[in-house]
RNA sequence: GGCGAUGUGGUGAAAUUGGUAGACACGCUACUUUGAGGUGGUAGUGCCGCUUUAGGUAUGGGAGUUCGAAUCUCCCCAUCGUCACCA
């Protein structure tokens, strides 16, 4: 038995005794109810964990092992996203194999992460880069490849109920999510066509397809990259140009689940922002579209979105995206020059300098006219940059009354602004979007309310067949190939058909996986090809037909390892039936918020078609989820005096007084600001022995100031040495401690002494260090022992179950600190608040629980203690009494009192009677058991 | 610009339905314990004011609701995140 705290000793041993007895490993369990603690699982890098990292982890394994304790089965999982970017650019520059890089990340990461002493159970762990692992993702592309659409049952189907549908009706009449362009045929169509034909025809309709569309190629990285890997024009990894091309890629339709994804949002438990981001991402707007005839081409019609049908009597001009393909045919030749100009103006534009200049108004008149269905009036048919070819049709009408953006345009044209709701105010200064009053200069509609008018429209439209009402989405389908070799390869090759045409067939589901191919070098092929084209000579599909050379992107992998963990060594299946059904979905889901709109859409989109395909149980994956805030970096500097002969460095306090440059210093030699000067002329050899260092009180004081944490700013934190230095558990409870989990901010490891303090005052209620010995006794608890334990139970419960982990951490501090005055150093008590404690502090916990007689190890399948309110009842009650709401004294009654007795004794009290210094309250309000508040007239 | 969030001592923060603002911790000051300690203990610590006692004032700023506002409403300012000309 240790009597003293020797942190290292027995950290080391309970992540010993937990491991040899796996004490964490969970089962499916149908006695008892499940609960399924999830972490967002980390890329292995090179770099391994620093402080901010394991934030998320210590506050999920504290509930894990708090469910634990509350008589849940408990699934804590761990594993890594372990296919990526850095590790195929670092083969590119070593000629090493991306495997043996990832396995030697991954060793690192798991002896960090065992070093901080969290309750996950390891047999369940899982590698998405493993062969074993990705043949499920594999599996879930055949799934979707072999999916349509059906928008009349709102779901996934397999392509057989499609072709049985095509059969008998066509396509004319059918709801399939599938590109607008897709031709439409009769089931005599159909049935006519040879079985090429129709395969050819059914790729139109798969959620995994091959299209021709639009992509941000990343010339550097060699790859493709979907839009929320792209920030601002530039590669989010490396920071790289992105430029549009247009290129065949295998592609999700994701856009089928656009209302399922949004309507899915109301039943999670997930932040506003986080929701609100998702539901921006998607960008659902309700409007209509409507058909303008061409003056003098009878063969097309401009086809606009507005989400304000209303206002179409007040267009006064129409605007195409500079990108829309009728542009040359409707510039008139004595346009043609200026069109031509303002054309490559564009081009010339990068994003950047577009989002910049927001605010300006640039535009070109084609020469060309567009009538107006209501009115028939004439309207001019302009460019301009501020409509984006990507969204809706690339045209918009233009509405200078109602819109500001249209109201500038027209300003700068000199076209008219009509008005046209006697609303409308102050249209000659500025725009005026409201939807109050009646139309007026407005034809049929004139004299009705918004939502008449727009019912009355689209009415109208829809029966001439020049426009309907429609839902359109911001969201576009997600690219689904990368031109990498570090990825999943997708289990397809490709046919030729008698004309020469290749097509996508699977492989077999009794092949997979399909593993990646050894190449020679991991760049792109001479001729620009995939890494994976360098193989080609012997990559084929039964020695005869091509692979497909992308691979999968980064998110493939990640779209559904919660199920994984449920069942990671089924061979059989990615999960079976039964640990599906008893995990059912992830309870409380903590990670970063960068993946708000990429990990977090795709995993939803993924789990609602493994839903509507029957495989899986719940249509959200995810319940709960938290958001933990990024650790930001707190830098240190010194103060160098410039153009002195002898180098020299002023303390903070005094460098107004000189001409300093700051330089940042290694925050390892600092503490609590103070400089460790011996240290600093040591580590840095461009300080010599003699430099001066100017001091305040004997010590030197450096600056701060909070920046991202990075190695050049030489304020990274290893948590490996923290816990050398005070223990993972006295981490665990620091960075609780440092505040609420979602907030953002920064590391600093100053206060982290006052966790370690909190520890040691742990271990002296049970030991005397001293004098080498247990101090516990068996005596029964004292009633005010009773009540400080009682309050602490019951506030760690409550805070608990609202994820308030810092003030958990101020609660067990004040009980230990009321039971250390107390001089309590009773088992019975201190076995509950061992439990209490267990959570944060596990390793001392297991240490503790043994001195008190318990069985190794048991704790963590303990019972938490049960909160008794009748321990706190009170007879008295402190009344603070306040006049005009500001307290002065406070008098104690007793708790029962009535508030009438509480009034007559507050009254009859001399302290109050000196306060109202003869004056008669207007009125005293006695709130029970809260406050007492005497109101004095002005 | 839209949307979302945040703003409390020297510092990290607490205040769960409006009811004693600053719990808990760091830091600092003084005393004390120990052979020694990044030790233990005691007292103090929002700001202004006072020898002491009072007292005044205070949750980004301003207004409002209320007996009573850090908390609710409105306006403004600042910071962070996010999307960014979305028709």
């Amino acid at each position: 038995m240790r009597s003293e705290y020797q942190f290292r000793e027995i950290e080391k041993a309970w992540q010993g005794f937990w491991e040899q007895n796996q004490t964490f490993k969970a089962q499916v369990n149908p006695n008892k109810p499940k609960y399924y603690v999830l972490d967002m699982f980390p890329y292995p890098s090179g770099a391994g964990l620093h402080v901010g990292h394991p934030l998320g982890y210590i506050a999920s394994d504290i509930m894990a092992r708090y469910k634990r304790l509350q008589g849940y089965e408990v699934l804590h999982p761990m594993g890594f996203d372990s296919f990526g970017l850095p590790a195929e650019q670092y083969a590119i520059q070593t000629g090493q194999h991306p495997a043996i890089t990832t396995e030697q990340n991954i060793t690192r990461y798991i002896e960090q992460l065992k070093n901080m002493g969290f309750s996950f159970d390891w047999t369940r762990e899982v590698r998405t880069s493993d062969p074993a692992y990705y043949k499920w993702t594999q599996w879930i592309f055949m799934q979707l490849f072999n999916s349509w659409y059906n928008q009349e049952a709102d779901k996934a189907e397999s392509v057989d109920t499609l072709k049985s549908i095509l059969a008998s009706k066509g396509s004319i009449g059918l709801k399939a999510v599938c590109e607008d362009d897709v031709e439409r045929i009769s089931a005599d169509a159909w049935n006519a066509m040879g079985e090429e034909e129709q395969y050819a025809y059914l790729l139109n309709f798969r959620l995994a397809y091959l299209d021709d569309s639009v992509v941000n190629w990343c010339p550097q990285l060699g790859t493709v990259l979907a839009n929320d890997e792209v920030k601002d024009g530039l590669s989010e990894r490396g920071g790289y140009p992105v430029e549009q091309k247009k290129m065949r890629q295998w592609s999700m339709r994701i856009t089928a689940y656009a209302d399922r994804l949004l309507r899915g949002l109301e039943e999670v438990d997930w932040s506003d922002s986080l929701k609100e981001q998702q539901r921006n991402w998607i960008g659902k707007s309700i409007g209509t579209d409507v058909e303008f005839a061409i003056e003098g081409i009878s063969d097309k019609k401009i086809k606009v979105f507005t989400t304000r049908v209303d206002t179409i009597y007040g267009v006064s001009f129409m605007v195409l995206a500079p990108e829309h393909e009728w542009v040359a045919e409707l510039t008139k030749p004595e346009q043609q020059a200026d069109v031509d100009a303002y054309i490559t103006w564009t081009k010339s534009r990068s994003e950047l300098d577009r989002v910049s200049e927001v605010k300006t108004v640039s535009g070109v008149f084609t020469g060309s006219y567009v009538i107006n269905p209501l009115n028939n009036e004439r309207v001019p048919l302009f460019l301009a940059d501020y409509v984006l070819a990507g969204y809706g049709t690339g045209a918009v009408m233009g509405v200078p009354s109602g819109d500001q953006r249209d109201w500038n345009f027209a300003k700068h044209f000199d076209l008219p602004i009509p008005a046209i709701l006697d609303a409308q105010k102050d249209i000659e200064k500025q725009a005026d979007n409201t939807k109050e009053g009646k139309y007026i200069n407005s034809g049929i509609i004139n004299g009705m309310g918004y939502k008449e008018a727009t019912n009355t429209l689209i009415q109208w439209l829809e029966e001439r067949e020049i426009g309907k009402g429609k839902v359109q989405y911001r969201m576009r389908n997600a690219v689904f190939s990368r031109q990498r070799y570090w990825g999943e390869p997708v289990p397809v090759y490709f046919k030729p058909t008698a004309s020469g045409q290749l097509l996508p067939y699977l492989i077999q589901e009794s092949e997979l996986p399909l593993e990646l191919p050894k190449i020679d070098k991991y760049l792109p092929t001479e001729t620009g090809e995939p890494p994976l084209g360098r193989a080609a000579d012997s990559w084929k599909y039964q020695g005869q037909y091509d692979y497909e050379w992308s691979t999968m992107p980064g998110w493939a992998g990640s779209s559904w390892y919660w199920y994984r963990y449920m069942d990671a060594q089924n061979d059989a299946a990615f999960a079976s039936a039964e640990a599906v059904n008893y995990w059912k979905a992830v309870d409380l889901y903590i990670g970063g918020s960068e993946h708000a709109t990429g990990h977090l859409l795709y995993s939803r989109f993924w789990n609602k078609f493994l839903k509507d395909l029957g495989y899986v149980a719940e249509e959200e994956f995810a319940k709960k989820l938290i958001n933990q805030g990024m650790i930001q970096g707190r830098s240190n500097f010194v103060y160098r005096v410039k153009n002195s002969d002898q180098v020299t460095f002023v303390s903070h306090g005094l460098k107004d007084q000189y001409d300093v440059a700051a330089l940042h210093v290694d925050v390892n030699i600092v503490e609590n600001d103070f400089l460790d000067v011996e240290e600093f002329k040591r580590s840095r050899n461009d300080v010599p022995a003699d430099a001066q260092f100017i001091l305040e009180d004997g010590k030197y004081v450096c600056g701060w100031e909070v920046e991202k944490m990075s190695k050049s700013k030489f304020n990274v934190v290893n948590p490996d040495d923290l816990i050398a230095k005070y223990g993972a558990d006295t981490l665990r409870v620091y960075e609780m401690f440092l505040g609420p989990l979602e907030q953002f901010k920064p590391w600093n490891t100053n206060s982290i002494s006052g966790s370690h303090n909190f520890l040691r005052k742990v271990w002296r209620l049970f030991f005397d260090e001293q004098a080498q010995k247990s101090v516990l006794v068996d005596a029964p608890a004292t009633p005010e022992e009773l009540k400080v334990l009682h309050t602490a139970i019951r506030k760690v419960q409550d805070d608990l179950d609202r994820y308030s982990f810092n003030t958990v951490v101020s609660t067990l501090m004040i009980c230990v600190n009321d039971l250390g005055q107390l001089k309590c150093h009773k088992k019975s008590v201190l076995r509950e608040l061992v439990l209490l404690l267990s959570p944060y502090a596990p390793h001392m916990a297991e240490e503790l629980w043994l001195a008190l007689g318990e069985e190794a190890g048991s704790i963590s399948h303990a019972k938490f203690p049960v909160f008794n309110p009748e321990f706190l009842v009170e007879n008295e009650f402190n009344y603070p009494i306040s006049f005009n709401g500001k307290v002065k004294l406070t008098l104690a009654f007793s708790a029962t009192a009535s508030p009438a007795e509480v009034e007559a004794a507050v009254l009859a009290n001399e302290q109050v009677q000196k306060h109202l210094d003869g004056k008669a309250p207007s009125k005293v309000i006695v709130v029970p058991k809260r406050i007492v508040n005497i109101v004095l007239g002005k």
